[in-house]
DNA sequence: GCGTGCCTGTGATCGGGCTCACAGATTCAC
DNA sequence: GTGAATCTGTGAGCCCGATCACAGGCACGC
């Protein structure tokens, strides 16, 4: 890939934005972009934890990588970073990164990055910021896995992964996400069959819409109040 | 509080370690000590977020506040800290941090936290870090949480809770929290009823004992097989 | 374009954990 | 020291969601 299209896509990250041009560019030149298809992985519990990645298109999903109930933690999209627990120490990774729609992604190593935030104290808040937002959102999730209810599970979490990634038009939000009944289990502890009966009567209770490519909110508000 | 028992706590501080001892001097400034007694609340939902807090000594319980099941977030001890996420940005409290045991905290100033990080990368890299930590452990915790039984659920929560906090002596590991059985089941999403139950068993087969000031894990081994 | 997997839909059955209810045991406040 | 409040222990019954089993439907690869 072209340096000057690597160049771009690190002037458009949310992340580097505190950078000055200089500091882009010397970025630029530590960095390695990947393609990655669907299916592979980026990395395995047990890899070293060198790197961290900056996705710029696809969905990459962080799980526990387990054949059957494999815990999803997160699923990311282009702008986020992952792989970020990198900063901390040398721990080897226990987690599975696994591209979910074929990916453009940026490779940071670890050391580099360092170096760079001694430089710009902006840059180590900004990344502050991101592992703080996480955290808040993780905690929200917490709430969430613990006493609700099954229907309350998949309606919130429907609702959070619109208010990421949705895009809204008048017919309610479309959650461009090709996510199948076994990983919506998966992301909120529940067995596939479960999420089956639940979006079958959100579905017809006129909440949702579903297809294999996609979710459709059809009424954001009542989903809200779903108990 | 005399001041330079302040300092003398600032200077103990694990998140202030990078701090050259001017520094100390002037976050020492900046701060207020406080001492807060078992019972009474820090922060409530609501409450602007300003500041962040250095626990001393005692305990104070994160959670969500409400009467029953009131989920709880995370326990902290002394060389903690919390209320970081106003770190973040001036959206308001969302949790209720509540004292558990007496403590004598430290409240720092998010603008002026905010300037320090300017001057010192090292200080803003220390913060990554443990957001970093709070990050990584909540990950486990819903690992946990997802698809475990009861009994592995409390299992491997009194693990963590010795692995932070434990005291290790020739028995085992002391827990020295006051924690019943109702909150032990908000941390862990279960009715008090199916804790005392699981805990009943633990007991039986000689893996922990149980009082009402402390909880021992006899056998750490065994209990970490639990499934 | 056709077959072979993967995904969805649905029923029967089972069981873990919740709810409700109350009795004894500690601890705490005064 | 005594009463009130809180915490622990335990049983009966129920219900949500897991498990198992299988039938269609799509979609993608060759």
């Amino acid at each position: 890939m072209a340096a000057h299209t690597k160049l771009w896509y690190l002037q458009h990250f949310r992340l580097l934005e505190a950078l000055t041009d200089v500091q882009k560019r010397s970025v630029e030149k530590m960095t390695r972009m990947l393609e990655v298809k669907r299916g592979q992985r980026i990395y395995l519990p047990g890899d070293p934890s060198d790197q961290i990645f900056l996705l710029k298109t696809g969905v990459v999903k962080i799980s526990t990588g387990g054949a059957e109930q494999d815990t999803i933690l997160a699923l990311l999209y282009p702008g986020d970073i992952f792989g970020e627990l990198a900063m901390l120490d040398e721990s080897p990774r226990d987690h599975v990164a696994e591209v979910v729609e074929d990916t453009v992604l940026c490779a940071l190593n670890r050391d580099m990055l360092l170096q760079m935030i001694q430089q710009s104290p902006a840059l180590g808040y900004q990344i502050t910021k991101l592992m703080g937002l996480r955290l808040r959102r993780l905690r929200t999730r917490v709430e969430e896995l613990l006493f609700k209810s099954a229907h309350a599970r998949i309606a919130h979490t429907l609702l959070d992964l619109a208010a990421d990634y949705g895009v809204k038009d008048d017919d309610g939000v479309l959650i461009p996400i090709r996510l199948n009944q076994g990983d919506l289990g998966n992301l909120v502890g529940l067995a596939r069959e479960t999420v089956n009966i639940v979006l079958q009567d959100l579905k017809q209770r006129g909440l949702v819409e579903t297809s294999r490519q996609n979710i459709r909110l059809k009424s954001p508000e009542l989903l809200r109040t779903v108990v």
